[in-house]
DNA sequence: TTAAAAAGTTAGATTAATGTAACAAATGAA
DNA sequence: TTCATTTGTTACATTAATCTAACTTTTTAA
């Protein structure tokens, strides 16, 4: 069992190794808002307790015992999320706060309630996997809206990054996971996507936006 | 806003002044099982920060502000004990671990949409006012069962303490919170009563358990 | 290929929360 | 009322998590 700040140093390290595969202290420590010294000091420390494997001027790698730690973390982090919108009628930008929180809570019992009571659901509220209590992942074959050419339909599916403005500029334009996409023009200048979904007949997606959707292909 | 740990030396040192109105570093420490001069040293850094008046060798008082505080802190954990309950299916012996670490979460919408799915409660699961949004507590006029005479009629309707114990010890009889008693007997010796209530015709309640059972007369 | 930039490390300080040991004040029973 | 007991306080010491400043290693670009 680790402190808070132990945990939440597990998660950055899990989220970061799975984008990158190696992992620099500066990144960590960018991802958690801590100076470099103060990562590099707690990352000797978890690697004391086996959570990561640590060796002067060399790359991260978080190990299997902390892989399966952090799994829990984001498992505990999902299910609020997801207990929050489908039981508790959260909206989806609203409830990542709140989750923060919640995932530092020692119960078992609490979270595989939330489990029971949602059904055992397999994606959070913004289309991220919700680890099992194995710490195994489902991983879904999505790609970005961006690498998808004019004239294909897709089935927005999941968001690459939860932050508010993006989850904003989807609410504002009634844009749902699950909301099937024409993809009408794509523009060879600056990356941009016009679409039409139920109800909207041309809306235009910058190259930032759809690289931040992702999508399955119908 | 307190630390999680400022938020728990409120919540005792509110329960304490319900129970003695003057409160001793002692009884704090012991509560909250820290040193008396951990408790010391807490006690100098909320008086600064105007939650309780700390003079030296005096005993402590809260102020108006800590004790709006702490009647918060108090509210999110018996809302979140009667949700666990209410809404997740948890039984009364079950809940106060998780409540204890819930009740720390920095969300008013959080605990404001329990407030609301459960109806706006005045009652925990043990009897326990829930404090409002005001800080204000409803209070009941209960009186503990050992303190009422052979041949009365009374209604359980709350805990003086809830330890496992004694919540065990009531599961094993059947009795909930909103049983009608009828006092039996009332032992001189040893304080203790027989009582019968629905499809119990005789139990007996030791003076430890009857001092712990808050009543109503009927 | 070497010097500047970036990344990482060490040293030392700070704050919150805790502890033990030693001492001081208040209380209360003889 | 006085002295023993209880209660409270002070004086360090420790651990976790953080910081800044100074320094070292690695990377990169001229």
């Amino acid at each position: 069992m680790g402190s808070q700040t132990e945990e939440n140093y597990l998660k950055a390290l899990y989220k970061l190794s799975d984008k990158e595969g190696k992992i620099n202290v500066s990144d960590l420590s960018a991802a958690l808002s801590v100076s470099v010294p103060t990562a590099n000091s707690m990352v000797k420390k978890m690697d004391t307790q086996g959570w990561l494997k640590y060796e002067k001027y060399k790359p991260l790698t978080i190990t299997a015992k902390g892989k399966k730690m952090a799994a829990a973390i984001i498992r505990k982090h999902r299910l609020t999320e997801m207990y929050l919108v489908e039981k508790m009628g959260f909206s989806w930008e609203n409830v990542h706060e709140i989750a923060e929180q919640v995932e530092h809570v020692k119960s078992d019992a609490f979270f595989d309630r939330m489990d029971e009571l949602l059904g055992y659901p397999k994606f959070d509220p913004h289309g991220s996997p919700i680890p099992g209590k194995d710490g195994k992942t489902e991983k879904l074959d999505l790609v970005r809206l961006s690498d998808c050419e004019a004239g294909k339909r897709v089935v927005l599916s999941a968001l690459a990054e939860s932050s508010q403005d993006l989850l904003n500029f989807l609410n504002e334009r009634s844009l749902l996971l699950g909301t099937e996409l024409q993809i009408l023009t794509k523009e060879v200048f600056d990356g941009s996507l016009s679409v039409s979904y139920n109800g909207h007949d041309r809306e235009m997606l910058s190259k930032q936006v759809s690289q931040s959707l992702l999508v399955e292909s119908l």
